[in-house]
DNA sequence: AATTTATTCAACCGCTGAAAT
DNA sequence: AATTTCAGCGGTTGAATAAAT
């Protein structure tokens, strides 16, 4: 069944001539990461010699540039990526490593396999099909655009919830004020609760757990530590980058994971916006961003 | 509910050019 | 200078999954 190209016929998880192929198992990545830390990249060649892994330099070099690798940005493409892809794509043809280039974190077959998908086909189809692809894209953004508003109204909704307990607060603290300091009658100083006093109340995001259960606050105040994340399940069972992303880093992707959230909003509400694992912490930072914008205004 | 069709994407291949021997 | 090795590129395949019938 997998005759992959020219060559002799081996099965997915054969060795075939000493050197496995197919899927990469949970261990075999294991092996490789260990290498990379030990090693560093390059030097394919010396991975089966090195780790024990028994997969060609060049089936390692590929799992490590595609999927490996600790900078990936996951999750789909972005319409501002796509945009990109088309302008650069129209400028260079298929050159698609170079096309990956002005695109951080994204890989050249990432970047091709999209382009096939999304445009190669369309330029090819009839008009009918491109109606329906459209028809059924419009679709999906209408539902996803409805399940943000009913987000953005449930955080408006904490946020209203939290003002009111900030006044009543004030409040109690105004009137054990005032009892305190009954004899001094010209008390200006003590402000009513005045929308002046309660718009730079900040109200602080629960922390958000990670598909991994790691806790990730992404405060502005997280550490570095709050923003690492480890290890993470995946549809074919197992993504182990260890992602470390630093606190600047995490501000850089806001604006793109900003997009990524709006786009991947998730059907099932899983509770990652749709996104893939490895985008679950910095999706955090789209939904602090998100409501970062809805107190800004009170600032 | 079952079947068919379409889509996605990880992993393969052959080829090429650069670097090392 | 010739040969071998290695890294990287672009094209292709097919398993898994989603959508349509």
């Amino acid at each position: 069944m997998s005759s992959w190209g020219g060559g002799h016929v081996a099965g997915w998880g054969v060795v075939e001539e000493g050197w496995r192929k197919g899927p990469w198992t949970s261990e075999e990545d294991r092996l490789l990461m260990e290498y990379v830390r030990l090693h560093g990249e390059g030097r394919w060649n010396s991975v089966a010699r090195l780790s024990g892994l028994k997969r060609n330099g060049k089936s390692c070099r590929l799992r490590w540039v595609n999927y490996l690798r600790p900078d990936l940005k996951r999750g789909q493409i972005t319409p501002h990526e796509e945009s990109i892809i088309l302008e650069l794509h129209a400028k260079w043809g298929n050159r698609w490593s170079t096309i990956a280039r002005s695109l951080p974190g994204r890989t050249d077959n990432e970047i091709k396999n999209y382009w096939r998908t999304h445009f190669k086909k369309k330029a090819k189809s009839p008009a009918s099909n491109v109606e329906k692809t459209k028809n059924r894209l419009l679709k999906r953004q209408q539902f996803q655009q409805q399940r943000q508003m009913e987000m953005m109204q449930q955080q408006q909704q904490l946020f209203r919830f939290n003002q009111l307990h900030m006044k009543k607060i004030i409040s109690l603290l105004e009137d054990d004020n005032n009892n305190n300091n009954m004899d001094s009658s010209n008390s200006n100083s003590s402000s009513s609760s005045s929308d002046s006093n309660y718009a730079v109340y900040v109200p602080q995001m629960a922390p958000q757990t990670t598909a991994t259960g790691t806790t990730s606050a992404y405060a502005p105040n997280a550490t570095e530590e709050q923003l690492q994340v480890h290890h993470y399940q995946t549809n074919n069972g197992y993504w182990p980058a260890v992602h470390q992303m630093t606190v600047p880093e995490a501000a850089m992707y806001e604006d793109n994971a900003l997009w990524d959230g709006l786009w991947n909003f998730d059907a099932e509400g899983n509770g990652n916006f749709g996104v893939s694992p490895a985008m679950a912490t910095v999706t955090c930072g789209a939904r602090k961003a998100c409501f970062h914008n809805l107190v800004t205004p009170f600032c």
